[in-house]
DNA sequence: AAAAAACATTAACCTATGGTAAGGGTAGGC
DNA sequence: GCCTACCCTTACCATAGGTTAATGTTTTTT
């Protein structure tokens, strides 16, 4: 059950047999079904959640009414609403599961606690976020660089495992293009080569 | 010399006199004039910064040889290229001086020093890091939603104190369109008012 | 102070992408 | 097993923003 978890957390902190017994006894578990909402903008969410299994989209609806997915999280990523975790306010984001779900998660005051009695977890996220950072940089930077289908090319090569798991619309949605402009790219690749 | 970085520390955390001595002790200062690089792309850059005075610029260059900002850095600010610091690797992105600058750098075996010491300063930069996840998720979701001009009426919503430091060209980069698309909003609001 | 370089503005034209609409395919609910 | 709703594709037109170029202005360099 923790297997993937503990893994993804050995990458940068060491535990003890004792630590990762505190830390797995906050953890609560929870799954859910295709469709189903983890976070709807509005609400006060209070947890970190580690995919343990399945898919999930975090997205907003624009001023058009548009779905716009800002990202992913798939199996081994942390997912959630920074800001609402943070600050106690209304999440600004919905995340919601694109496939039948398994998530290990985390309830804020015990994620306090812990911080105080394991500072390692304090590095723990610190390092996770400095990799988060680092990857939203590159997507800011390809967002204003890159035309649509340069961003297509690379979203397949940075993520080729991910392609067949999500739709048509689903990648449209978080290369910032609509579903028809993705099929014009799509169907101009198949003609060049 | 050192109020304003110590203040920023302490809106997070709080340190002994000890703890404040040793942080201090291993901050270099440097000074940097107009446009003068920090950083430059392909290099190895080993220092975390933090702004004590003047204004920077993150940018990289893209496919057509177009600067494009990243981001900005002001007074209170941090900043750097956190990919190599992290990694060692070259520098993704440049930084530069947009005006005589007098910053505050820690170097990355010091800091790392820190972190083992002072298990307070990860929680500091996690929660630093926390705050700019938050703060580039939205420059992420408002870049795919936005018009250029609601973009720009944002940035001057948002940063209203910088719009005079910088000049119409850095604007339009940092909003990811060209110059004249920016004069042409400016003149088109202007009409409207 | 002069020369050179970078910046801002405007205009005319161009292109990538959005909007809308219609047809056929596919999957999930009853 | 049918119906409904959604998904993908294609086509045609609209438009925001890019490109280029010309002009005047400010800033930097010498």
């Amino acid at each position: 059950m923790y297997d993937l978890i503990l893994k993804n957390i050995a990458r940068f902190i060491q535990l003890t047999p004792d630590e990762t017994d505190r830390f797995t006894s906050i953890i609560k578990t929870r799954t859910l079904r295709k469709r189903q909402y983890l976070v709807q903008a509005g609400d006060v969410f209070r947890y970190e959640c580690f995919v343990n299994k399945g898919a999930l989209r975090i997205y907003h609806i624009d001023n058009n009414g548009q779905e716009r997915i800002v990202n992913f999280a798939f199996e081994g990523w942390w997912t959630g609403d920074m800001y609402s975790f943070l600050s106690g306010q209304p999440a600004l984001y919905n995340v919601d599961a694109l496939e039948d779900c398994e998530l290990l998660m985390i309830e804020k005051n015990n994620l306090e606690q812990l911080y105080i009695d394991i500072p390692k977890f304090d590095r723990f996220f610190r390092i996770l976020l400095q990799n988060a950072y680092i990857a939203m940089q590159r997507r800011i930077s390809d967002g204003m660089s890159l035309s649509a289908e340069q961003r297509y090319i690379d979203f397949l090569n940075r993520y080729p495992q991910f392609e067949q798991r999500l739709t048509l619309r689903q990648i449209a949605s978080y290369l910032g293009i609509t579903p028809e402009s993705l099929s014009r790219i799509r169907r101009q690749r198949m003609s060049k080569n």
